[in-house]
DNA sequence: GATGAATGAGTCTTCATTCAT
DNA sequence: GATGAATGAAGACTCATTCAT
């Protein structure tokens, strides 16, 4: 994966251009269906930019994966590190983690897309990435156990695995309802808040219950 | 989507022997890195007999996600009319869908790819399949509550969502470890059919909890 | 490389089209500088068939290198095996190498730019070639050494390299001499004629006083 | 072509850099695969000093071909003038020619690869330089069919190309022979001082005996 | 003088689809 | 019904060259 250099901010400003534009491409379509042609394009840069400063349209992917979930984790550590109780940490963490999915719908959608497949140049990548994203979520819930707040017959490991593809699969539901009573023109703009608020809800009481 | 034709049993085992391929292939790469070439030559038939059962590569897709999710769909159906309780239909609708994927896994992972996907020919088909397929599991969950096994306090739309996202995840998750595992050489190949036993208690155990 | 196979006429036509084109369009600017682009517009089809015949652009120059010099060792071995005298046998050959080269003087010019070259993709398949080349060349050099018509103090395998290079450098040396008065109208075309007769008097004269 | 500036010695050290690198790198790919990047990278320099010192890539390669041609012209021309004899003279300049060779094989290499090129940017130096150093053995050859150490008998123009076509292409065939002896551990490194001395007293043999 | 980011035309290669036999 | 040769549009990637800093 291409590796930031702190030369030169110019250097830096259209790494970033090409990311972003990345993303946005890759989700509208898919990375398959991506073309480099395109993501340049939206980036505003030419074609040979790209491949300055990545190695191939798969590094790009890839780019935004590992960063993406790494934010992720990142996160997940900060929050289970200030948490005052596991499921606090729990609770702030599904927050978090929603929270990533409904600002940049996005990424959830290639992740979810990419979460599986095999084969792929960064499918390694990812999977050491998903790991260690469960192993933080884990370690709270086997905390919460010692704590008492979990009831022992939680399989800390299964729990895991469930809270995340409960919050993908939901959050990107809610999302895909949300976007479509908007462009029916059924709803405001604002329902994409109200649908957050109400899938937290939702999501916080359901864990609540299959812990307690 | 081409329609199958009770014509010829030939006809048909071609047909199905392309699907069978396809699915293959497919879930081995992705659906876009899949070629028809390869399709034909794992098949074993020649590229034209392709074209005489499907219109197009993206029909025989179309194919195996509409047969594959509405396979699930009418077993739901069924297993639903004759559920003597609510709990009873959404333990074993978990367990028929658990059992599909463990049994198929390629068409999991395919399924799971596509299922956020926008901009294919088969979205809006299988934007159809999934409501059917959610309305069943919201339909007896509401059962459950009219029944009281299930507290009033569970959203029925969000934990219809959360299970097949739950559902979903987990299986991949416990397949992939499963096939790590006998890769790996740590464990004999029917360590497959001790993690689906050991799934199912899990998922069931924490849906019952979390509708207790 | 690609196998020809002996499917149809149809298809083996135009895979000699397109080694014929693409041997003419290499000669003219060499390989690097050739297009596929250049070489299925000479052979007039399409871009597709290219790469239905061959694999890749360096896997049509090496079927014309490979097919080119195994022509030139067939014929050698033919008139090797003909030949009542080694002298006869290096003289028929001497002509029969500079022969080609005359006829076609862009095979020969593509020749001799890859003969050396490393890193190439044919470049073993080439120094096969070449090995097998000299090998016939030495046998006959040895063979004359104990039929007494060439002295002992010779080596063999230097002269046989010797030859090659000699033969190589001046038909082509002499080919653009002849077409460069051609071009420049101070002879007429059949001048290429009278070149390759005096230039096979040449060469069988000095290695005649070489070998005696 | 650029020309060389007295100027600094700091400007001349580069551009030698950029020489050496650039015939290291032409040898190892050709003239073709080989990129500036490439040939910077090799140097140790930028790639902006690069173009600051030659007007081109093509600019680079034809100063390495018209160097290194134009010396072995130079050291023919100071070896026929002070040669004793004609034969003496051919003697000397044969070892001279295959001296460079074999000290830098890669400029051999690239210059055989190059000599019978047509539509190249040096195409025309080239031939002009080739017309030189032919014009300097043929004078010798005539000199020494006055002298009478050559017979009449030889064609001064042919014998002049077959030796230059002979020393090429043998040289190399030498050169590659020891390298692979070397690279396969049946020879010590110094094979290669070896072959050459064997190779230049065969190839005198040869010449003398084809004279007389 | 020196740097390295940026450009964009040009290449090879792929592949869904068609159709003559 | 079946085959496989042919099509051509489209896409990933390269690289000589320029130029702002």
């Amino acid at each position: 994966m291409a590796q930031q250099r702190g030369k030169t901010n110019k250097a830096d400003a259209t790494r970033r251009q090409l990311l972003d534009a990345a993303l946005s491409v890759i989700s509208e379509r898919g990375y398959a269906d991506t073309t480099v042609d395109r993501i340049v394009e939206v980036a505003g840069v030419s074609k040979g930019v790209a491949y300055y400063h990545f190695a191939s349209k798969a590094d790009i992917a890839t780019c935004i994966l590992v960063e993406g979930v790494g934010g992720i984790i990142d996160e997940f550590e900060v929050v289970a590190a200030a948490a005052p109780s596991a499921t606090n940490a729990l609770v702030a963490m599904m927050e978090s983690f929603a929270a990533v999915i409904f600002r940049n719908a996005d990424f959830g959608r290639f992740l979810v897309s990419e979460l599986w497949r095999r084969g792929r140049e960064w499918s390694d990548a990812l999977r050491v990435l998903e790991e260690r994203l469960l192993a933080v979520l884990r370690s709270q819930i086997e905390r919460g156990q010692r704590e008492g707040s979990i009831r022992a017959g939680v399989d800390a490991s299964f729990e895991a695995v469930a809270i995340v593809g409960m919050v993908l699969t939901a959050t990107l539901h809610y999302i895909r309802e949300a976007e479509q009573r908007i462009e029916d023109g059924c709803a405001p703009a604002r329902a994409h808040a109200e649908t957050e608020r109400a899938f937290l809800f939702h999501i916080q009481d359901y864990v609540h219950h299959a812990n307690a």
